[in-house]
DNA sequence: AACGCGGGGAC
DNA sequence: GTCCCAGCGTT
């Protein structure tokens, strides 16, 4: 790459990120930097919209305001806090990384990339946006904006997996040495408000006359899009079990796999449309057990799942090992968004 | 290199 | 409906 374009892209870039910046409530003054909400929200953006962070980044550390705190607390508390946003191992690994600064970085984050990478959660992309963004210092930081972008301004027609040395090489090169945090979010404003995947807004970009895809017209061309697969469909009933004293049964997940700890309302297997059999049902406890009209449907990353519903009343609390809650404190409860559906759907389809 | 891992907004 | 999002850990 060019010296001209390393520099001069660097410098449009701050002028249009001074003049069109986000503002976000993990962006502070440089006096008010603070690595430990540089590493929360990069955390919770890790493939997660800034609108849906932004209210959670809040509640967060407002009730965590310092790694110390964080490290005290217990994982329950935490997968309550991050219910509802999705890929819960972040949740999980922040409270490990939490321990492991509090014990051995005197509650400090490392400033450098080989530490940064060995904590749990954070990887290349995360490292090198603290070191950016927490620290000002130049690194290689690789979002799916920045790449994007890279990709673009380069006319890069390979696959991505087969050029990803080049990117690193070239996102580093990219990098200023002065203001690399502002620098880098700026990038990744360009990537939201217009250097989009689909349809960019090339004639609001700062940077077009860096960009071989805007000359050549290859932008609807770059990144090359690969396809994916179909996603399976899954099936499985739910119960919903209403005791003698008016409350409903939930258990808590296990710790590993989907949906690691959180509450739900207990059902069968989740089987696999194509091998689904067709055996009696197995109802977790006997009962006058009626199947609720409709199904409730919910798409996970990578399957589809189909639950219908079946309910039990008048059930003794004592033949089941569980959580029962009463029937106006489960809005309440810290749920996965399936298991708000669930509820949604028996309580607009049951008249209690 | 491919897969498991959520949820929601834009279109 | 499909695509995508400030990715990481495991296999």
């Amino acid at each position: 790459m060019k010296v001209s374009i390393k520099d001069n892209l660097s410098k449009k870039m701050l002028l249009w990120y001074d003049k069109n910046k986000r503002d976000l409530p993990w962006r502070k003054s440089k006096k008010d930097l603070n690595p430990y909400q540089t590493w929360i929200s990069e955390i919770m953006l890790q493939q997660t919209t800034v609108e849906a962070v932004i209210p959670y980044f809040h509640k967060f550390t407002a009730k965590w305001p310092t790694i110390k705190k964080l490290s005290e607390s217990n994982i329950e508390e935490i997968m309550d806090a991050w219910s509802g946003l999705g890929y819960y191992s972040r949740a999980k690994n922040i409270h490990k990384a939490a321990k492991i600064i509090t014990k051995e970085y005197n509650d400090q984050i490392p400033n450098n990339y080989d530490e940064l990478i060995k904590l749990p959660g954070i990887g290349p992309y995360t490292a090198g946006a603290i070191l950016t963004i927490a620290y000002d210092k130049k690194a290689s930081v690789i979002d799916s904006n920045i790449e994007r972008i890279i990709l673009r301004i380069q006319g890069i027609k390979k696959p991505k997996d087969k050029v990803k040395k080049e990117l690193i090489k070239i996102s580093e090169e990219l990098c200023p040495d002065i203001r690399s945090g502002d620098y880098v979010q700026a990038m990744m404003d360009l990537g939201s408000a217009i250097c989009k995947p689909n349809n960019p807004k090339c004639n609001l970009c700062p940077i077009k006359k860096f960009c071989y895809s805007y000359k050549n017209n290859l932008t609807n061309l770059i990144p090359i899009k690969k396809t994916r697969k179909p996603i399976k469909i899954r099936k499985a009933r739910l119960f919903w079990i209403v005791s003698n004293q008016n409350r409903i049964f939930l258990r808590r997940r296990p710790l590993t796999g989907l949906l690691p700890g959180m509450l739900e309302f207990p059902s069968s297997d989740w089987i696999i449309k194509s091998k689904e059999s067709k055996k009696e049902i197995l109802f977790p406890i006997k009962g006058n057990w009626k199947p609720i009209t409709g199904n409730v449907m919910h798409t996970f990353s990578h399957f589809q799942l189909s639950l219908k519903i079946y309910i039990c009343r008048d059930v003794n609390e004592k033949k089941l090992e569980g959580i029962w809650k009463k029937e106006n404190d489960i809005p309440n409860l810290h749920l996965p968004s399936l298991m708000k559906k669930v509820y949604k759907h028996v309580f607009s389809n049951t008249n209690n």
